[in-house]
DNA sequence: AGAAACCAAAAAGTCAGACTTATATGTCAC
DNA sequence: GTGACATATAAGTCTGACTTTTTGGTTTCT
């Protein structure tokens, strides 16, 4: 999943983005080139690359005579799949899981709306055959199935939305569903009423009825709001 | 606004994004390194940060023997504030119009009923104050004045709705209001039902009705859907 | 004493050149 | 045609010297 180990900047990143999105390095936290080159054994111009991609992401601001500070929170690009990634790993992990299930609930049924309006007939298809698999892998603690098949049924929404920002959240969405089955709290089989609920948006959208598809989407993303205590029951 | 001009790499950037979001590179387009450099007049160092930067927005990729290859729209951080900011000032600006005002369509009323939650007492009052401001500017060509208060009482329910990533999308928000202003057409004073719309959500969100501030920012967002041809009138 | 001008050190920024490594592609034998 | 092998290519890495900006302290003048 994702890119590993492109090259030996990749490596710094693999550690010095995930040590800072912990907040191991607290907001003003001055780093200097040179000595984070000695510290990783490497180059400085390998050094500096990786740098240039943290401050792209605006976890870190590069200036002169001063060196390379740590920025807070509010500026990071919360947006970045990487940093996403890093923070879903770390310390981080509580935070970035809540704002992103908040998100969810945003996107997804809009999603879902515009899909019952713009969807293939092959999107219909795949649709309800993950609908089926998540049937299928419902009872009998067949949880990784059932994850495949739930992971695909929500990105193949945000897909056919029609929208490239939609889309583009779909691997985000994928380790949220991945992260509450392995990490979270998931001994159980999953809930029925939830099941349901993907089997009837999946008609929905292949009947073309937007409101309907929006509306059962919203009540998803309740549920899963409900799971980490966001909403009130 | 932004980040201009942080170096010789920024420069490079400043020419290269604009060039590849507007499509003047079409994907599968291979780059080399060296010869971009030399195009640049820039040392390779300087150009391999640049790469990295691009590389990190998913806008390239960069392999052995073969070059630096320009990815697929689809595969674009279509979420990094610089991405938006390049596509917004080039080729592809309508697309990138269309798609931030649906996601804005998602994602705003949803911040204002978090926000109706969640304001504190100064928020509550700043929004009441952007609103008056909008009033005070709807009428007599005051595009300018209107638009500044406008930009405000977004960027404040979504920063009140305490999510970051809500948050986070204030100045992209700010970018799209800012180009309807200025680009798009808009001669005409702004519709007298917006303005009322915008006082009331402001209303609803100090009374805490989150039910109600949802709803209205919703029929605010479907308004900008339709300037864009984006919903049936 | 306080402000303004000045100086020196520090760290990022830039450049040039040599070297390493992976890999796509063409060549040859079978 | 298939597989092994050689080769050229472009990215990747390292090093060392040099430049530029900026900060903080020092000196000087009012």
């Amino acid at each position: 999943m994702s890119t590993p180990g492109r090259g030996l900047h990749g490596r710094v990143l693999d550690t010095l983005g995930p040590a800072i999105t912990a907040g191991e390095y607290p907001p003003g936290s001055v780093l200097r080139t040179d000595e984070l080159a000695q510290r990783f054994d490497v180059s400085r111009s390998v050094m500096r690359e990786a740098v240039r991609v943290l401050e792209s992401m605006s976890l870190v601001a590069s200036r002169r005579r001063v060196g390379v500070t740590v920025l807070p929170r509010t500026e990071w690009n919360v947006y970045d799949p990487q940093v996403i990634r890093w923070r879903l790993a770390g310390a981080d992990r509580p935070r970035q899981l809540r704002s992103l299930t908040v998100l969810r609930s945003a996107v997804e049924p809009v999603a879902a709306g515009l899909a019952a309006q713009h969807a293939t007939p092959e999107q219909c298809a795949e649709l309800t055959e993950c609908a089926l698999g998540m049937v299928a892998n419902s009872r009998g603690h067949r949880l990784q199935g059932y994850l495949v098949h739930d992971i695909a049924f929500h990105r193949v929404i945000l897909t056919a939305s029609g929208n490239e920002m939609f889309a583009r959240l779909g691997d985000v969405v994928a380790e949220v569903l991945a992260g509450r089955t392995h990490h979270e709290v998931m001994f159980e089989d999953p809930d029925p009423a939830a099941v349901t609920l993907h089997v009837q948006v999946a008609e929905a959208v292949r009947a073309g009825d937007a409101e309907r598809a929006e509306q059962l989407t919203r009540e998803i993303t309740v549920g899963a709001l409900h799971e980490l205590d966001i909403l009130a029951p």
